[in-house]
DNA sequence: GAGTGGTCTAGACCACCCC
DNA sequence: GGGTGGTCTAGACCACTCT
């Protein structure tokens, strides 16, 4: 058996949130319903709910603020909206780097990406290429692998307009929230495409960052490699 | 004011659970005394002790094992023994690494790792060099930095003959816990040292993992570099 | 069966936000 | 003042472990 014999009371109603959460019965950034009115909704006691409230918000998908609410956790707000990018400057400070579409055309999804993003072998994605340049310095080069049906009209004037992050653009203008992310970081060495972008030699050692972006219900939704110009910068991340 | 003028009952059961822990008053992998016992020492309610040590245990300081009891966390349990190692096989396969000191020997601490482990300037460390070996090759090459009298008697030969990992050996011989550390990741070229030991040529690009580990109470007890061979190897990381 | 942690309830009161 | 989330309590019952 694999399905536990033992469900508690708050991780149904913690699956039943998710699945509203799902249909897109709350917007990003909206109010969800008060824990008073989810109790009695869903016919339980408001500890219940609470508990229920706790590990979504401890997984950054609600967002608790004493006195006002909970509400639908977005990429559009100041200090979620680098959530992802953990790419600091040595020195610790804060750096909003400008993202540059270079590219951004339709493809056939390559084979070893078609498992990871759940598509189907030739699947249509959108292949998208751009720098992320900090303080004048170009340190990042992206290269974004997205399904096409589910990014329609996808293109490099429209992600360069927009004022904001590429999650914060999934959620306006797909409905797409990105709540999780799985990176694998490998050292590489600089080939072509990638020296070219980041202005630096062939050869340069780069930080190779693979990742895969899931939405609700863990469904993957992005794919993308990151070759990272580490000078001056670092990687980020916290064992615990 | 920097102090919150409002401390939960909770937040205070848990900084008097800490004390007893850096105070050595349970030992790592001993169970602490039962909630319904803490709660009637500390004066509150089972439900505020449950709080406090939920979080420890979030914290990864306890460990609560239904129908048995509390423990203090270890680094010497099967599952967590290696929490803070992030590298991976492609494969996805469990792989137990042979570590295989080849220096320890007393030094000086370097000006710039003084203030990171708050040493004052020249404060005598060990300084500890050795090799992972996955699956017969080696792929990590580590130097690793240590307060002294802190590890009073360290040498290689005793580092070699234990059985497990670094902060295994420093819990059961020293009574340190690391709890947490900081990792700064960059892309580096291989030097001549990290050459030799890695087998690789000169020049190769590096995976180069900077760490400051921490005991209770967030005190920094350990600096190391780690120079990683990614060959069918990643570093893994989970963004939430 | 006795002891542990895990769930759930009902109700009181506190801290914060906004009208 | 009325709404929201945040804390704390007391007690009931469930699930798991060991003896």
């Amino acid at each position: 058996m694999s399905a536990p014999s033992f469900r508690p009371l708050y991780d149904q109603i913690k699956i039943l949130i998710t699945q509203s959460l799902i249909a897109g019965e709350w917007r990003p950034g909206e109010a969800i319903p008060s824990e008073m009115e989810l109790a009695s909704h869903f016919g339980v006691s408001q500890g219940t709910v609470r508990k229920a409230v706790d590990e979504l918000a401890g997984e950054n998908i609600l967002v608790r603020k004493q006195g006002k609410g909970t509400f639908v956790a977005t990429h559009d707000e100041e200090h979620t909206q680098l959530r992802f990018l953990r790419i600091h400057a040595d020195s610790g400070e804060k750096e909003y780097p400008r993202s540059e579409v270079v590219d951004c055309r339709r493809d056939k999804v390559a084979p070893e990406l078609a498992r990871a993003l759940e598509l189907r072998p030739g699947a249509p994605v959108y292949v998208v290429k751009r720098r992320l340049i900090f303080s004048g310095k170009p340190l990042v080069f992206d290269e974004i692998v997205l399904s096409a049906p589910l990014f329609k009209g996808l293109s490099a004037p429209r992600l360069n307009e927009f004022k904001g992050s590429f999650y914060s653009f999934f959620e306006i203008h797909y409905g797409l929230r990105m709540i999780r992310a799985e990176e694998r970081l490998t050292a590489v060495a600089a080939a072509e495409e990638a020296a070219q972008h980041l202005d630096v030699p062939l050869g340069t050692p780069l930080l190779c960052v693979d990742r895969i972006a899931f939405t609700y219900g863990d469904k993957p939704v992005e794919w993308r490699r990151g070759l990272c110009h580490t000078a001056g910068h670092s990687y980020y991340n916290e064992l615990a």
